[in-house]
Formats: C-alpha cells, sequence, structure tokens
DNA sequence: CTGTTAGCGCTTTCAT
DNA sequence: ATGAAAGCGCTAACAG
C-alpha cells in the first residue's frame, strides 16, 4: 500500500535499519491507515528476545511481595519489558514447575524469591542459568550458593531489633519465626543447625536474635523461641503458650506479620496488653501498624526498592551478559513507635482490658 | 536422533495428531537426551494461541488487587495459563498503553480493573475487542457501557452498613469516599451527578449510602461526605475536618482502607475513641482489622473469588468465542465486630476509654 | 500412521 | 537506501 517493499515497511515499522524519509512516511501513513499493531511473537521468535522477565515469588498476594512485585513492575515500565507473575506457595515442586513455564516462554530473565533452602535444592535454577537466562533472586539467598541477589541484612535487623529491646531492660526475649521442629523446642546447636537449612530469611532472623542475646551476655532458652503456623488459631495458640509460661518473655519478637497478628491476639486473650506487660517488634510494617493503639514499632522492608533494584539487576545481566554474582543489600530501617517499653521492673502489678 | 520425520517428532512432543507408541518412545526418548524443550514462541505463532491472559489493575501493590490477582494467577495455573500484570495508577494514559502492549503481546483476553469513568473514555477497549481479544472487567464496571464484568454488589454493600449504622440509632452518619469535588462540598443533587461520573465501585457506593439514608428518612448533609485524599496527612485532616464540625457526625463510613487508617489516626488525635465516639465501618478487610482494640466492623470483599471468576469467565470466553456481556456479582459480607455501638447522644452513657 | 510442504510475521544477510 | 530471499521453531494440510 506504500508501495515500498517488503523490507522497508518492515524496517520503518521495526524502527531498525535505514530508510529514506519519503518512503518512511509513506510506511507510516499506511500502517496508520491500516491500524497496524507489530506482531510482538514474530519478532520475538525472529530475534530471541521477548521483553519479557518472569517473576518467581511465594504469594503474589502477601502484602510484602505485592510491593516488591511492584517494584519490579516499574522497573520493567520504564525499560519497556513486561512481567509474567508467578506463586509457589512456598513449595519446591511449584517453584521447578513455574521456572520451567518461564524457560518455555523463553523470557529473557527470571526474578526469584526462592523456595530452595539448601544447594541440593537448586538443579532447576542451575538448568535456567545454563540456558543463558540470567536468575536473579530477590528477598533470599540461597545458602552455599553462590547467585546474584537483592536482599536486605535480615541477620542486622533482627539483631538492632533485639538490641533495642536489650537496651530498654529486657532479658527474657522470646522470637516468633517460621520454621517448625517436630521434637519440641530446641537447644541451641540443634537449633542453629535447623536454621541453616531454613529459608535464609528466616535463618539469618534467627541468627540476628541469638546474635543480639550473645553480645549481652543474655542465655538462650528454648522455650523462647516457637514455630508460627500459617493458621490463624495455631498462631494464637503459639503465642499464648510462651506467654503462659512460668518465667514468660517480657519482649517479642516476630518475623511474620502473621505471628505478629497472632501475638497481638494472643496478648488480649490472656488479658495483658503491650508494652506494659509485653513490649514487640514485629518485620514488614504496614499502615495499620502506625494506628493501632500503642503504635506498633517495626522493621519496614524497602519493598519497592528490593522490586526496583532486582529489576534493574536482571536487566543490566541481560543487557552485558556478564556473570558476577554480585548481592545488593538494601538498607531495612527498624521504625520506633510506642509497643516498646522497658520491662516492669518487679512484677505486682495487676491485669486490666478484657473484652 | 529418533530416526522419525520432523512431523512425527512434532506430533508427539506437541502431543497432537496420532503417533504410533514404537515412534513416539523413540521420540520421547531423544528429546529426554538432548534436553528438548519446546519453544512456545514458535507454536504461537503459528497457532495464534499465547495461553497467556493479560492482567491491568490500578496498584498491583494494593492489598485488594493482589488479592484478585492471586485468584486469577490460581484460575490460569489450573487452566494452564500465564499471566503478564501491569498497573495504570488508576491513569487512563496508562491503562490505554497497557492494553496496546497486551494486544502487541497477543494475549488470548485480558482482564481490566479500568480507570475509565464514562463510555466516550473506552475506545481502547472497543479496539481490543474489535481484535476479537475477550475483555472481562473485574472490580469495576463502566456505567453505560455493556462489558462483561464479575464485580461486587458496590451499592447494596454500602447500604447495608449504612443500614445497620441506622439500626443502632445513628442520624448523623458521614461518608468518605475517593471522589473529589473542587467546589466544597456538593448538594444531593450535584453529588449524585458527579458520582455518576466517577469511577463505577465509588460512585455505587455513594448511591448504597444516600439510599439507606432516604429510606430512613434522613436529611442529606453535604458537609458529612469527604473526598479522601491519596496522601495520608490530607487524610487525616479530612477526618479531623469532619469530626470538628459543630455537629459532627456519630458513625463514618470509609470506602477505602487509607480512609480508614486516616480516620482512626484522627479520631485519636482528636481525643476521641471509637466506638463510644463515632462508629466506624470500612470497605476491605484485613487481618489487622481484627487485632485493633476494639476490633473493626468491615466490608470483606472476596478478592480471591473475584479474580478466579474473572478469569474462568475470560478463559472460557476465549473457548467459546460468544459475545455475551454477562455481568456476575460475587457476594461482599459485612464482617460485624466492635467498631459499631449506638450513638452516645441516645442512650445516657458516660465516657471511658483513654489510655 | 507418517513424511512432505507450506506458511505464521518478523528480522537479517546479501545483492543491487 | 532498497528489494529479494532465507529462516526463527513450530503447526497444519495433504498425500501417501
Amino acid at each position: 500500500m506504500a508501495g515500498v517493499g517488503k523490507a522497508t515497511a518492515a524496517r520503518t515499522l521495526g524502527n531498525y535499519g535505514a530508510v529514506s524519509p519519503e518512503a518512511r512516511a509513506r510506511v507510516v501513513a499506511a500502517a496508520q491507515m491500516l491500524g497496524y499493531r507489530p506482531n510482538n511473537l514474530a519478532r520475538s521468535m525472529a530475534t530471541g528476545i521477548t521483553r519479557t522477565i518472569g517473576v518467581i515469588v511465594a504469594d503474589i498476594s502477601n502484602p510484602f511481595f505485592a510491593g516488591v512485585v511492584r517494584g519490579i513492575a516499574d522497573a520493567c515500565d520504564v525499560m519497556d519489558y513486561s512481567m509474567i507473575v508467578l506463586s509457589t506457595d512456598e513449595m519446591l515442586s511449584k517453584e521447578q514447575a513455574a521456572l520451567g513455564v518461564l524457560m518455555d516462554k523463553q523470557v529473557d530473565a527470571i526474578i526469584l524469591a526462592s523456595a530452595a533452602h539448601v544447594p541440593r535444592e537448586t538443579a532447576h535454577i542451575q538448568e535456567a542459568m545454563n540456558r543463558r537466562i540470567p536468575v536473579v533472586l530477590v528477598d533470599r539467598r540461597i545458602r552455599g550458593r553462590d547467585l546474584g541477589a537483592v536482599v536486605i541484612d535480615n541477620r542486622d535487623a533482627a539483631r538492632d531489633a533485639v538490641r533495642q529491646l536489650i537496651g530498654v531492660g529486657h532479658r527474657r526475649i522470646a522470637f516468633a519465626w517460621g520454621p517448625e521442629f517436630h521434637d519440641g523446642p530446641l537447644e541451641r546447636a540443634p537449633l542453629l543447625a535447623l536454621a541453616a537449612e531454613q529459608l535464609w530469611s528466616q535463618g539469618e532472623r534467627l541468627f540476628g536474635y541469638i546474635d543480639a542475646l550473645d553480645e549481652a551476655g543474655i542465655g538462650f532458652d528454648p522455650l523462647l523461641v516457637s514455630h508460627c503456623p500459617n493458621n490463624e488459631e495455631a498462631t494464637v495458640g503459639m503465642a499464648r503458650a510462651m506467654l503462659s509460661l512460668p518465667e514468660p518473655p517480657t519482649a517479642l519478637l516476630t518475623t511474620e506479620t502473621d505471628a505478629m497478628v497472632g501475638a497481638l491476639r494472643a496478648i488480649k486473650e490472656c488479658g495483658l496488653s503491650y508494652p506494659d506487660d509485653i513490649s514487640v517488634i514485629g518485620f514488614d510494617d504496614s499502615s495499620w501498624a502506625s494506628v493501632m493503639d500503642p503504635p506498633l514499632t517495626m522493621i519496614a522492608q524497602p519493598m519497592l526498592k528490593l522490586g526496583w533494584a532486582a529489576a534493574q539487576h536482571a536487566l543490566t545481566t541481560i543487557a552485558q551478559d556478564d556473570d558476577e554474582a554480585l548481592v545488593q543489600i538494601i538498607p531495612s530501617r527498624l521504625i520506633s513507635r510506642g509497643s516498646v517499653a522497658p520491662p516492669r521492673a518487679s512484677i505486682g502489678m495487676d491485669a486490666d482490658g478484657e473484652r
């Protein structure tokens, strides 16, 4: 219709090669008229580039990952990429399947919050890399596997939070995290061993907790470390159990929002209140935390930044095809609000607050 | 390598046509050895089917949309589809661009939480449909445009909530929603007109509010309807302004989480407390709402179901290529907790609850 | 059941 | 600067 050869049309429409102004004008006009839209599929097939990246997270409906994904999306938007998102529910099998899907869709790179804990669970990642698809981890590294990643310093963050607690006088500090131990409370050594085989972020947080205890010379008490089940009821039960100990904790650090919500409910159900009876700090800030009464001291993770940086990392890796497994650490921030107070020096006040 | 023709290999690998067991076995073995993976791009190019759907929402990091997207992802997972997600930040221009991207990527269908308010803003949607790409709306319809959609009954939900408030004796009920009016408070008629040109869900909620007022014979007061700005400070200011009215509201319905958070903060800053001084109900439940003290009465939207149903709708439309613009209404649920109480004026009770 | 032969819509040499 | 032609990896008719 523009009276030019197929190649010339392709050149102007595809925006490559050299075309004379007149020819270009005619082609553009014709394309306009015809409502032409390039077929990206065909282009990708010819070039081997899809301008699409794959994102695999535990659960896109989790506010943390939703934030990370938004960060990735923002970077994609700027760089003119699209994003396919898949959730694993923390299941390795789903993660493997997801990677397969992404490889089959020929994505240019993959951003992965892996459910893998240890190197032997990473064959699928290796396969993607063998196919020359850049993989960058986000939120979690994999212990013993040297992969590019964008994370926060979880150990540091947890250590800081516990220091804060210790700083105002606490010595019995509880820790509610994700990993589960079937054989009841674990002594220090086996617990550390367990942590080293768990999700990296969770393990790091335990290490940070113990670091702070150690540096303050506070003895480790197995009873003060609990698993926070996914189920709401059970989470409340976990918190109640700790609060009902003969020598209950005076402070609590939670590594997940669910654990915090469960703990708050347990505190209320036990007729206690924070921070008077127990101080609390949790991972992952939310707008709600600031309207709680009193407002919650929280460790805020820069979700958007994590995602943004991971995407940048992935996209530049595509461009320059380098193999450096560099790890980027984004700072997290402890937001002090009202849920931390000195422990009751002396036991001798009564309970209040029922509904 | 399997000693068969290209077509036979393709047939077994592509899983179509008929292949003899022996041939199939040899091909499978060879593929296995070679680590063969189908190139979906090529397949899509040949068939015109990508097994990918596009999803456009206002903001994937918003917990509501994150939930909807998860619902879509679940359906996709089952049906063996992938999902490309794009955010518009409620900007029509971004939505238009997003639709363009998806069309160029040849997605098989599009699920859209549109930022369009009125028919004249829907040309881009029409274009996608002209290209025979099924579009199904989620969360919001577009007034005056008959498109397939999966939504909740916002009007009903708001009406119910306000009825609840009226039921326990409230007559001065405030309403904090999204739309903005530059010329100060609006009388009933202009407000209704405005609502009809706003985001469908927001408009419906206002209509529901007014419905309930009307049926109880409560007069409409322009001062009790406020815009909730995106900015936290400003939202608090909005709530404070209403609380400082000569005749302040005794109850408040918020249509967004932000508005609720802002309102709660304003209530506290004004030295008031809920539900004693003011009852509150908000749209969008969250795990936090149940640990507030007292816990918040909320309208829970079934986010996963919305997404799931929208995806089902889209995928079946692909399959049968029908044009029925059917609208599916998913029930929402008012979860009564402790933030609603009779207004203090009507019964003689005294104040309590400071800290 | 199997092999042959065309494309799908684009990019990319390679001549001209 | 432009056109002709090959080919990306697959599916889809069509013969055999």
